[in-house]
DNA sequence: CGCCGATTTGATCGTGGTCAACAATAGTGG
DNA sequence: CCACTATTGTTGACCACGATCAAATCGGCG
C-alpha cells in the first residue's frame, strides 16, 4: 500500500468541460454546450495511480465516472476468492452502475488514470432529465454487452495460444498511440503495455506462467519482439491473426 | 423434436396487450395503457418450436422482441466454428439489438416459446419518442451486463462441479413454476428442464459427458434426484450451494 | 418387441495449473 | 556509479481436470 502524494489528489479542474479531451467522444457528446457545463459542475476530476481502486465490489453504488485517460479493470471475485477481470475500461468509457443499488464488481486503475466522477444520485437525476444522455448511455451499454459476450465465448472456448494472440491484437487496436495525442485509430504495430504479465493473465483467465510461455513461443516463432519488458512489437500481424482464428 | 400441441400454438392474440401475461413485467411496464396499445399494433406474436432460430449471428439487425413464454439461448460462434452460449433468455426478457446495424450473436429457442416481435426500425423510432421505455431498457441492459459479467467469471474460473451446481441453483431460481401461472418467485426444489444435457453443456462451456458425470456424482451423493430424465429435484439445496461456493 | 436418439460409463490423452527454482530488471541507498 | 534488494518475468517438472473417442445402456414410440 503506497502513500498517496496529494499533489495530484484533488487536481485542478480549473476550467470547465469545454476543453475536456474526451468532450466529444464520451457520453457527454449527447449534450449541448450549456448542458455540459451544468453536468460539469456536478463532477470533479480525480487522478488515480496504477493499482488504486475506485469502486469496490458489492459496494453501495455511490459514484459513476467517465474515463479521461488511462486504463482500468473491472474485477469480479468469485465466492472462493478467485478473481476474474470481466472488463477493460479505456478512455471515453463510462464506469459505474447507475440506477442500481450496488455495483457488482470492483473497478481498479491498471495504469495511472484520470477520471471525471459524479455522485450517483446527482448523475441519476441529471440523466432522468436528459433523455439524449440516457440514449447515449444505452447505446454504450449495448455495445459493452456485445463486447462482453464475445469475450465470454473467447474465455471458455479458446486455448491459451488463441487467447494471447487475440489479446495482443485487441490491445494494438484499441490502445490509442499513447505517446502522441494523435488519434491514430489504426492498430499500432508496436505499443507500450500499461501493465505487466499478471494482469494479462487475469484478463485472459490464465496463469501468469502460461501467458509467459505463449509469449516466448511467439517470440521464438518470430511473430513478436520485445524491445523492452513493457513494449511489444508485432512483427507478423497476419500470423498472429491466423493463430487468433485457429 | 416434439410436435407442438397446437392448443397453445398460434395463441389468440385476439385482444390487445392488456391481457398479455408479461404486460407488467416486461419493458412494456414503462408504458401507460394507450402507449402499450400503440406499441402493440407494431408487434406481432410469433411461436417458436424448440430448436427454431429467431435471429442469426451477424445478421442485419432487423427485429427485436419480448419473450412471452419459453426459453431461448444466445450463441456466439468463434471463428473456428466452436460455439458458446453467451446468454439465456427467460420470459419477460428483451431480445435483439436496437440502435445497431447488426446483431452479434444468434438467438434460438431451446424450448417451445412465444415471442412478441417488432421490426427494429419501428421499435427504434417508437423508443425514441418514449424516454421511459428507453430508461427501462437501459436498466435491463445494465442488469444483463452484470449477469453476463458474473457468468463470465464463472466460466473461466470455476471447475465443472461448481459450474453444474451453480447452473442448477440459477435455474431453480429463475425458472418460474412452469406449470401454474403463479408467480412463485422463490426457488423451486423440483423443476422440469426445458432442454437436454447437451444444452447444459453448451451453456457451461463443458462437454456433455462431463455434465453427465457431475450430475450422477451429485445423485450418488444424495444431493439430487431425477424423477424423470427431464426433471430435477434438489434434495439438499444447502449442500449444492456449498459446492457452488467452493 | 425392436429401433433410434439421448444419456451414461469407461479409457486415454492433452492442456494448462501449480509449485519451485532461476534470471532479469528496476529501485534504492551508499 | 555501483552494489544490493525487491519485484517481475521466465523456465522446468509434475499433476489434475476435462475433452475426446468409443462402447454400453436407457427411454420412448411405432
Amino acid at each position: 500500500m503506497r502513500v498517496l502524494t496529494d499533489r495530484q489528489a484533488v487536481d485542478t479542474l480549473t476550467d470547465g468541460c469545454s476543453d475536456c479531451a474526451i468532450r466529444t467522444h464520451s457520453i457527454c457528446a449527447a449534450l449541448d454546450h450549456a448542458e455540459v457545463e451544468t453536468l460539469g459542475k456536478l463532477g470533479r476530476r480525480r487522478r488515480l495511480k496504477a493499482g488504486e481502486p475506485l469502486i469496490w465490489e458489492d459496494d453501495e453504488s455511490l459514484l459513476v465516472a467517465n474515463v479521461v485517460t488511462g486504463m482500468l479493470k473491472l474485477v469480479s471475485s468469485t465466492a472462493d476468492g478467485r478473481e476474474q477481470v470481466v472488463g477493460m475500461v479505456y478512455p471515453t468509457d463510462f464506469i459505474g452502475r447507475p440506477f442500481g443499488p450496488t455495483s457488482h464488481h470492483s473497478v481498479t486503475a491498471i495504469s495511472d488514470a484520470t477520471v471525471c466522477v459524479f455522485s450517483r444520485s446527482d448523475f441519476d437525476s441529471f440523466a432522468a432529465e436528459h433523455p439524449a444522455l440516457e440514449h447515449k448511455l444505452l447505446e454504450r451499454t449495448l455495445e459493452e454487452l456485445d463486447r462482453t459476450r464475445k469475450w465470454m465465448a473467447l474465455l471458455s472456448r479458446k486455448g491459451s495460444k488463441e487467447k494471447v494472440a487475440i489479446f495482443l491484437l485487441d490491445m494494438a487496436q484499441r490502445l490509442p498511440d499513447a505517446g502522441t495525442g494523435s488519434e491514430g485509430e489504426d492498430a499500432q504495430p508496436e505499443f507500450e503495455l500499461p501493465f505487466g504479465r499478471p494482469v494479462i493473465a487475469d484478463v485472459l483467465g490464465l496463469s501468469t506462467e502460461t501467458v509467459c510461455r505463449q509469449l516466448t513461443a511467439l517470440k521464438r516463432a518470430g511473430v513478436l519482439e520485445f524491445p523492452t519488458r513493457r513494449s511489444i512489437r508485432i512483427a507478423q500481424r497476419d500470423v498472429l491473426a491466423g493463430i487468433g482464428s485457429g
